[in-house]
DNA sequence: TATAACATCGGCAACGTACACGGAAACGGA
DNA sequence: TCCGTTTCCGTGTACGTTGCCGATGTTATA
């Protein structure tokens, strides 16, 4: 008795055709009949047929799947966690046949055009992007995309563009979290500012929209008194935080929604009113531990920058490797930083400033 | 000109000898002779050999790695979500050929020494297990243990049993952010109430013992007035509050560390109180989603069980699949649940009952 | 010295998929 | 009838690893 082959040499048993036949039917490429094609996936179907990743892993592992990453190389701050999310994943499905393509930039949209023109000559099936400058990669990214190359925007979105899928926290939400937040930490009547980095940016503008939606809702009479702009300038932004606490002495929090929060936490100790003023900020790295610590900063809305290139890798990966299809948006939500969990994040765990010997003994492994 | 090949081809070609005495080499199988044994790891490592995953996965598809799966069936709260991050990481895993053993207990602790007795009888590589009794358990993971099958403890642990690692949410850390988030909702000198489960439950202690310790820090002169056991009784949980409310006009807030949160909802409405006195609550589940809305609820520390599942799992299948180590601890950070993300989580999401229209079209995928 | 036992190693089949190649049949035009 | 083209499908091989059978050399035992 012959035994029982599975997979795509069963189908071709049952439909008394050979292997290629059915690889023909599965994949949709041409060179076969209409009838034999709906013959043979309806038997796929009967058979609950799955593809087994693991041979389809080997066998493509020549013409090999090939990713394409395109993200600030920016130290610190956060594209750093971005791209050891990135990394990470890649290192795993390195492991399994699927090669990866960098070209980092310098910063936000910055040559991102020709970074992505040169992943495309090189023939990957798949790209990561921090859409920096929307307007000017929307070309391309169509043009990937009709080519049949999957674009996923992470952090970063180009919402006018055909990319497959946006992995990100919505700036909206980030600020309307930051505003519910503000909202129940200070009392009713409260007078609150922002500290943005320029409105001109789209995502801080949108942060800035969901913190003045959501704070009065949530803190009665509650008016937020000034939208400052920092232009990402440690002196302007302090400069700026400083005259400001001059000016309303009665001011019971602020909200930093760009990652350029030191000056404004300088500004809150040298007027005394560390800890006095409720300051929410953006983000986190290891400078900011000792202001969780001494309570200037009250909470920090953190973007999972890890998680973001984590699940991006794995994304079009999945998609690459076994058809799943992409989902159009896959929104994070923030977390919310505190001196309670603040040694459980990335930032602060494997920062060699406040590391302590008892963490390297725990050997605990963030996951943040 | 001869094709370079790649992988163990290209060790064995170097060193002059088969594929098959590079295997025994690198898989410390004997039947080899310890000097050729040397000379082809070093080459291995000189050329940086890494295995092919998908060609290994592949290969052993019939002997495959087995992992057996050890938590409550519990419908609805917490286990569900558990069970769908194993199931989703588990589907993922099936295709590269790791199986699954499934052994589901009906509630936390009930029946887990013969569930876990099965699995070691099937022959399992790895075991995850919510560990309820750990005294009972202790003896049946420390025999797996030393047969060299790894427990990986999820969500409770067995801390005196030698489990390869554990992921969970410090049940300390977890009632120490209710705290700060506490002792910064409420003004200085508030009277807050703490309504555990049992505090027999070690883990309701540890959350009570993290807020208490928590509370007083961020809130000056505050004041933990009474810490009530509901025993996951409705009516006893809803008749201890209401009395509570009724001693203590001037109570501030309310910490619930037990999943069983609505009796302490409704006896805030029944006392007018909803909103005004300030409820942090744990876990989440669909039925909250109006409380949160309603402003009774104002935060709720998340455990991120969908997250738990599916790093364990992950967890187990690496170490399996590619030796790599396991970490003893993973902590998450639990995240903080208010109403401006409330939608974004699993429990809200995917429930029939408060997903609209615009949420299907938008096929937004929850990560949470 | 013959035989057995053992240590050491070579080589091939299988795993399931993808793809290049080639063969057969049908069709059309000269 | 002959030849070229197109459509449809079968065959073979590669992918890298594991398991297994057998081959070869080496040592112990009768």
């Amino acid at each position: 008795m012959k035994k029982e082959r599975s997979g795509i040499h069963q189908i071709a048993e049952l439909a008394n055709v050979s292997i290629g036949t059915v690889d023909r039917a599965l994949h949709g490429r041409n060179g076969i009949r209409e009838s034999t094609r709906q013959r043979i996936l309806r038997i796929a179907r009967q058979i609950g047929y799955t593809p087994n990743l693991a041979a389809r892993a080997l066998s493509a592992s020549k013409t090999g799947v090939r990713i394409g990453v395109c993200i600030p190389r920016e130290i610190r701050f956060f594209y750093d966690q971005l791209w050891s999310g990135v990394l990470e994943e890649a290192r795993r499905l390195a492991q399994l046949g699927v090669q990866f393509e960098y070209r980092p930039v310098r910063a936000l949209g910055e040559d991102d055009t020709s970074a992505l023109k040169e992943l495309l000559k090189a023939g990957v099936n798949g790209i990561i992007v921090t859409a920096g400058n929307p307007k000017g990669l929307l070309p391309l990214i169509n043009e990937a995309e009709e080519k049949g190359v999957r674009v996923v925007c992470v952090s970063t979105d180009a919402p006018e563009s055909r990319r497959s899928s946006i992995v990100c926290v919505e700036p909206w939400l980030n600020g309307h979290i930051a505003g519910e937040l503000m909202g129940k930490f200070v009392p009713p009547q409260s007078k609150v500012a922002v500290v943005a980095g320029m409105l001109t940016a789209l995502d801080h503008r949108k942060k800035t929209d969901g913190f003045s939606d959501a704070f009065p809702r949530y803190c009665p009479d509650g008016e937020i008194v000034s939208i400052l702009e920092g232009h990402e300038d440690e002196d302007e932004s302090f400069q700026k935080t400083f005259d400001l606490l001059g000016r309303e002495p009665q001011l019971a929090g602020i909200y930093v929604n760009t990652v350029n929060c030191l000056p404004v936490c300088r500004a809150l100790g040298a007027r005394q009113l560390a800890g006095k003023v409720r300051l929410i900020t953006t983000d986190l790295f290891a400078e900011m531990a000792p202001y969780f610590e001494k309570g200037t900063i009250s909470a920090s809305i953190y973007q999972q920058p890890y998680r973001q290139g984590q699940i991006a890798v794995r994304l079009v990966a999945d998609h690459l490797i076994s058809q799943s299809s992409l989902p159009p948006t896959v929104h994070l939500t923030p977390g919310v930083v505190m001196s309670s969990n603040l040694k459980l994040f990335r930032e602060i765990r494997y920062s060699r400033v406040t590391l302590n010997e008892s963490d390297f003994r725990s050997h605990v492994m963030s996951h943040e």
